[in-house]
RNA sequence: GGGCGCUUAGCUCAGUUGGUUAGAGCGUCUGCUUUACACGCAGAAGGUCUGGGGUUCGAGUCCCUAAGCGCCCACCA
């Protein structure tokens, strides 16, 4: 009878095995489309989180693992409540950090620095590297099974970030908040580059302290090498060692010679400290840098950008800043200037973030962001960019997950202090600033590789339009302009920042109403007989004209559009107009002009023979190698060289959340997804990144860049150390992932870790998650062995106490998980969640299953809705086990909705059964309290409670070794007490 | 020098606004081929919540204070 019945029930393999499961899984999802939101008809609100761009370079570490896990969770569990999500993936340059390892790899490998290769072959290799790691980590993070939207895939350097990053700059540079200046930075002569303030890290060092000589005053110093050129002592007003000298200066014998010294007065001196008396190097210290601006005192920079003393330093120059501090100390010591030596004093070591290599301040020109100018915005009153950013979280527009965090970013943003932005290195966004050779003007522009695009849209319209011969010299009718304005719409978000117009009447009215809608200047160029060597257009005419004298004479007219092989820009364009958009000096350039004109650019771009000329057909697609030189707009003079630095990576990654969401620009995505709904991250990056995004974001869309920071601990190992490198304790995910599962490594660091703070990971840990991952299977398998299961959305009725205590402690569980998840409190949700898996469901419930038989309904409402609790938590084994049970016609888990029609609680039904509970787990106390054979059975009763059959049915069923005997009262062997009643026991 | 965090069972950690008897996992000990799972089942032992003081009817939780550990920030020459 029951023959057809086991003909539908599934057999489930033991074990789950993640293997056999996780990336066909990933690929169905990935197949399915649902990680992006627009194949989701979901009307609901949008919910999305920018993915924190992983390292190019990097492979994936723990660090990566818990923010995917936890970023994973929350869009898998919006997407479930029919939210609009969308997690945007992408991979971060990450400038510095990224040359170093391609200069080392190849110093490793070539025995070259990147000097030796220069900077294209340079670049070349760098991109090469980076293709390849990109790929890497991609598929790391899949294995990790994050649902973020591939299609959406965002790179730091790639073509529309580029584009905001040049937005950006330029606009604030308008703003005047990005200024070029002369000022003492950071400098890390390994890598060859200005640093940030926070990208120096401190280290503490016993270093010798020296007391030395200086005239009547002993100054104390940690860094004789930077003394040699000191004349300045300050003091403290107050002080009365040093008062008789204030104002006064007199000659020193110094390490070099004799200087002329004077003591200034300035509170900044603490009188406890050291001898009260100290010597300034302004080009060498941020203090006294300032110090030295505030009073007028020559700076005069002793060690250069390469790590060694410079000419100022004499007859020290050329020695490196440790061979210069051993030469000095010898002269001081010849000298007799060396009063004593402290050798246990404690220096706080300034060292690069990136390679360890101390960092020296030195003068030097480089790019800042203001940060604390004030300046005007569109209708509102000026405001200082740290003001804007302070506001944000004072004003509660950002809410920081722990809230202690508050408190940091405030403390870190009211100190900041102006940033530096400019990088000598290759890799990263050139500077979109050009300065001319001839005037020393800068120029900034906008930039970036662009496609010749010939207008590919719309030309229908413009080939219906007649050519008109000859006359470029006849205005423009209405419907030329009709059209015009049509087509200036249609490049208006083309990035266009500068238009070139030919001086012919009709191109320059045309250029004047691209003007006006793209709001771009115009350069007219003369005419071409007249144009001059200048300007660059001329010179290219004066160029082709030198080489190619009969090519010029003859071609160099509209006559050239009439030539057969020119038939395809003919059909094409309108025929007295071209207009191209091509990449002139860096900045994308619009060019309107004739045929002839832009054919010849063209040529003169592709270095084209005259043969080829004549056999050319216009390709639509590449990009254009040359870049044209802009004049002066100061002196006219075409020599404009751009700056060779470029962009702390940090300014591009400021950007991040609406770079990639199309800014600058009006997309639907920029509407719809942004500010994004949270940003998580490690707190190690809040100034780095968060605080920074915060900023950008404040200027650039006037907006918050997220609504909630969600701040996560750092991972460390079963030591409770720092995972390294050089320690060797780091665990690899992915080693993780083949072990135990992907599912079991996001539980180790969901459950059991709160927000904030570190925690330690270890196999152990994994293996428990793994073990209940294993749970969950074969609680799946257990009910698909015993009965036939189907998809239920709504609860069912329950027939005996158990079915409604199960129903009832489900309902709250599932309410409490999801409160617990919308409040970020991750944690908790998923020790709710398996303890009711395990310790209700499991332990409980299915054991009872066993003797009150079938429980079709009631275990496909748990199950189907069990699974759709536990998704965001473990996504792999969850759907697989969704799959496995309900077939093809359920659809995906990852697309499921939330359990929503709860059963009804039932606290009267959940008091009983709990009472039922506390009998059995009393009897089996008994049982293994005087370690009672198996096989004996016991008697119990009870006083104060009646059992009805089924109850007593469980209780003798569950493992007792128990049975109901009213008989007992009289003789009984122990009694335990209850609130309501006892238990007698025999 | 400022600021912050941590100190809860042998180990690793939870504990939301103060509220019955302080929880989990691992480990330990005892016993189990039980219609799923030994990656399992049934039990057990183990905590003066770092010390001291205070507020309160009531404190792991709030306040003060001391100590240890850790982190961040800072211009000690």
């Amino acid at each position: 009878m029951e023959l057809g019945f086991y003909f539908f029930m599934k057999e489930l393999p033991k074990a789950y095995s993640p293997q056999n499961y996780e990336s066909g899984i990933y690929k169905q999802w990935e197949d399915s489309g649902f990680f992006n939101p627009d194949n989701l008809n979901y009307q609901g609100e949008p919910f999305s989180i920018s993915m924190p761009p992983p390292n190019a370079t990097g492979i994936l570490h723990l660090g990566h693992a818990v923010m995917l896990a936890i970023q994973d969770l929350m869009s898998r569990y919006w997407r479930l409540r029919g939210r609009r999500t969308l997690w945007l993936p992408g991979e971060d340059h990450a400038a510095i950090a990224t040359q170093n390892v391609v200069e080392k790899k190849l110093y490793k490998e070539e025995g070259k620095n990147r000097f030796d290769y220069g900077r294209e072959e340079f670049m070349h290799r760098v991109n090469e590297f980076v293709n390849n790691s990109r790929s890497t980590i991609k598929d790391q993070i899949k294995a990790m099974g994050a649902s973020c939207d591939w299609s959406r895939e965002r790179y730091t350097l790639d073509e529309g970030l580029s584009r905001a990053v040049k937005e950006a700059f330029i606009r604030m540079y308008n703003d005047g908040l990005i200024y070029r200046g002369k000022r003492i930075v950071n400098w890390c002569y390994r890598c060859g580059t200005t640093l940030a303030d926070d990208e120096v890290e401190y280290k503490e060092q016993k270093t010798p302290f020296y007391y030395l000589k200086y005239g009547p005053i002993i100054i104390g110093t940690a860094r004789p090498e930077t003394k040699v050129l000191d004349k300045v002592i300050i003091v403290h007003p107050d002080d009365e060692r040093y008062k008789k000298y204030i104002g006064t200066s007199f000659d020193v014998p110094w390490i070099d010679g004799i200087v002329r010294a004077q003591v200034v007065a300035d509170k900044i001196a603490k009188i406890e400290t050291g001898t009260g008396a100290m010597t300034i190097t302004p080009a060498h210290s941020f203090v006294d840098f300032e110090l030295a601006q505030k009073y007028g005192f020559e700076i005069v920079e002793i060690i250069g950008p390469d790590g060694k003393m410079t000419q100022n330093a004499g007859k020290f120059a050329g020695l490196n800043v440790k061979e210069a501090r051993v030469a000095i100390l010898e002269e001081l010591q010849n000298k007799g200037l060396v009063e004593r030596i402290d050798n246990d004093y404690i220096h706080n070591l300034s060292v690069c973030y990136r390679c360890g290599t101390a960092v020296e301040p030195l003068p030097s020109e480089q790019w800042f962001v203001a940060v604390d100018k004030p300046f005007r915005r569109r209708f509102f009153k000026k405001i200082t960019l740290k003001k804007m950013a302070l506001a944000a979280v004072k004003e509660e527009r950002i809410k920081i997950i722990p809230e202690r965090f508050i408190k940091v970013y405030e403390h870190w943003m009211n100190n900041l202090h102006d940033w530096c932005i400019s990088r000598q290195i290759w890799f990263g966004h050139r500077i979109p600033a050009w300065q001319c050779q001839d005037c020393k003007e800068w120029q900034v522009i906008a930039s970036r590789p662009t496609k010749i695009i010939f207008s590919r849209h719309g030309l229908t319209d413009w080939n219906k339009k007649e050519r008109i011969q000859g006359d470029t010299n006849i205005p423009l009718d209405e419907s030329e302009i009709e059209l015009i304005y049509k087509k200036a719409y249609e490049l208006k978000n083309n990035d266009i920042q500068v238009i070139i117009s030919s001086p012919l009447m009709r191109a320059r009215q045309t250029a004047n109403i691209f003007a006006e809608v793209i709001k771009a200047p115009i350069i007219v160029e003369k005419r071409i007989k007249e144009r001059y060597y200048g300007t660059f257009e001329g010179k290219l005419v004066a160029e082709l004209k030198q080489d190619h004298p009969d090519y010029y004479k003859n071609k160099l007219s509209y006559h050239v559009a009439e030539a057969e092989s020119y038939q395809q820009i003919k059909q094409r364009l309108i025929p007295w107009l071209s207009e191209v958009v091509i990449k002139f000096q860096g900045q994308k350039v619009l060019i309107v002009t004739h045929n002839a004109i832009m054919r010849t650019l063209k040529w003169m771009i592709e270095g084209g023979t005259e043969k080829e000329l004549s056999e050319f057909k216009p390709r639509f697609d590449e990009p254009l190698q040359y870049e044209l030189i802009g004049s002066c707009k100061k002196c006219g003079s075409w020599r404009m060289k751009q700056d060779e630095d470029t962009l702390d990576t940090w300014f591009s990654s400021s950007l991040w959340t609406f770079s990639t969401l199309g800014w600058p620009g009006k997309t639907k995505d920029l509407s719809t997804y942004h500010p994004t709904s949270v940003m998580e991250t490690g707190y190690d990056i809040l100034f780095f990144w968060v605080a920074r995004m915060i900023l950008m974001s404040a200027y650039c869309l006037g907006d918050i860049p997220f609504r909630t920071v969600y701040l996560h601990g750092l991972v460390r190992d079963k030591q409770g150390r720092k995972m390294s490198k050089s320690l060797g304790n780091g665990i690899d995910p992915i080693e993780m992932i083949g072990k135990y599962g992907a599912d079991a490594l996001r539980l180790s660091m969901i459950i059991g870790v709160t927000p904030g703070n570190d925690f330690r990971l270890y196999d152990e840990k994994i293996a428990g998650y793994r073990n209940f991952v294993n749970k969950l299977w074969n609680i799946v398998r257990f009910a698909n062995l015993t009965t036939e299961l189907k998809v239920m959305e709504v609860p069912p009725e329950p027939k005996t106490l158990a079915d409604k205590w199960i129903l009832s402690r489900f309902s709250k569980v599932a309410d409490l998980v999801t409160k617990k998840i919308e409040s970020y409190s991750f944690s908790e949700a998923g020790e709710t969640l398996y303890d009711f898996t395990w310790h209700e469901l499991a332990d409980w419930y299915l054991e009872i299953t066993k003797i009150e038989g079938r429980k079709q309904e009631i275990l496909s409402y748990l199950i189907s809705q069990l699974l759709k609790l536990w998704h965001p938590f473990m996504p792999f084994v969850t759907e697989a086990l969704w799959q496995e049970t309900f077939g093809n016609q359920a659809g995906l888990l990852i697309v499921q909705l939330w359990p929503k029609n709860l059963p009804a609680i039932d606290n009267k039904s959940e008091i009983e059964f709990t009472s039922v509970q506390d009998i059995i787990i009393s009897l089996r106390n008994y049982r293994a309290e005087i370690k009672l054979d198996k096989k004996i059975k016991v008697k119990f009763c009870l006083v104060g409670k009646i059992l009805n059959k089924n109850e007593e049915m469980i209780i003798s069923d569950l493992r007792t070794g128990a049975e109901y005997d009213s008989s007992i009262a009289e003789k009984y062997s122990k009694k335990v007490d209850f609130k309501d009643f006892n238990l007698l026991i025999s």
